[in-house]
DNA sequence: TAGATTGTTAATCGATTAACAATC
DNA sequence: TAGATTGTTAATCGATTAACAATC
């Protein structure tokens, strides 16, 4: 018979996991041993009961009353959670800005992700970035098998987005992270994830999210 | 006696406006008049009742039986909704890599954001990107109340962020968008979103969030 | 007219908050 | 010990879903 696995967590909670990891790593490096819910809410913005039970979530001991949580258990709690631990092969779609900035960004390491190349149908862009390669297209199922790279990040120009998306389930992926801005249709059992900054941007500016 | 205001968005509902506009000028490129709930909720993957909540929070004109919604008109209603027919401007403090992105991003025009300028403290970085200004951080403050610059997006290294952000708040800025994945401190007045790529890659690539 | 699709009212579901006994 | 902080059980709150009459 299964054993209970108890509450799992809800998409809200697992949202807010990523800062509690930032913000206890910051407490982390200012020296702290122990922190309270109460503490973390403050800083967070959240109510104590929220944050004690997104906590009892992911934590392998216990708090102490009287004390709180250990920061550095909980960090590490927290890493396992969010799969930080495991390391994953992930490759880039389109070299124009965003592509690169993307290839030169170093904190991906944090968060167990190895972006490992960019692949471009310009060879104007062939070439390498920050030390990681740029291939041309024609390239991409023959390096995402042999670096078994699971993610694929598409950030190429809306207009060019729908191709560049069947190459990558074409080569093989099955997880697209989509910065494209545009609707995709994906076979069934391919996961894709819209994150338009630009809308999310603006969606701020207008005021409509300020209290997030 | 002030009229009843009805129903107000939730952030959810919110959340799901940009991805509602986006579909529906897909598909008025491929020439749709109409297009029911039913329509829209199979393509983004909701229920076809909280299409319809959704777009009765924002359309002017009621649906009709038998056809559903203009696709021009819910367009029009949904950019009035989300502000993208005000202008705002906008300021990028940080040129690295995704800064100097940013600013060669065209798309912010459709959603009544105009970056204007981008600032840094390299003098390595000063010039131009795309035509627009990168300025020397000791500019910020001119430049934000010349241009009546209204949000600020922060795309410096973690390490730089919080002096980068009260410089910013210094300037007048009282909306930032963070993209420098650390957790910043502002004053009362001042609002913060903070949009952590690499997190939410990570979170999306562990599979936690795939059926997002 | 007949039927598809709407808007609305009520029911369900899930997440947050409140209350409180347990405990270091 | 006394008291702060925990984990848990119950209540509230908000959002989604279901049911259905209205209507083009």
């Amino acid at each position: 018979m299964e054993k209970e696995t108890g509450d799992s967590a809800s998409k809200a909670a697992i949202m807010r996991m990523p800062a509690y990891l930032r913000y206890l790593k910051a407490e982390f490096e200012k020296g702290s041993v122990f922190v309270s819910s109460s503490v973390i809410a403050n800083a967070l913005s959240l109510s104590a009961i929220t944050v004690r039970k997104d906590l009892a979530l992911v934590s392998s001991l216990p708090g102490k009353p009287r004390m709180g949580f250990s920061v550095q258990q909980l960090i590490s709690d927290l890493e396992k959670f969010l799969g930080y631990k495991k390391r994953t092969n992930a490759v880039v779609v389109g070299a124009g800005g965003l592509g690169r900035a993307i290839l030169r960004y170093e904190g991906f390491e944090n968060y167990g992700l190895n972006v490992i190349a960019a692949f471009d149908i310009s060879p104007a862009q062939i070439g390498a970035v920050a030390g990681k390669p740029v291939y041309p297209m024609a390239r991409l199922k023959e390096i995402v098998l042999r670096e078994d790279a699971r993610l694929g990040i598409l950030t190429v120009p809306r207009a060019a987005a729908q191709e560049a998306c069947n190459a990558m389930v074409d080569a093989g992926i099955r997880a697209i992270y989509s910065l494209a801005s545009t609707q995709l249709s994906v076979p069934e059992g391919v996961h894709i994830k819209y994150e338009d900054l630009a809308a999310s941007l603006a969606a701020f500016s207008s005021g409509l999210l300020v209290s997030e």
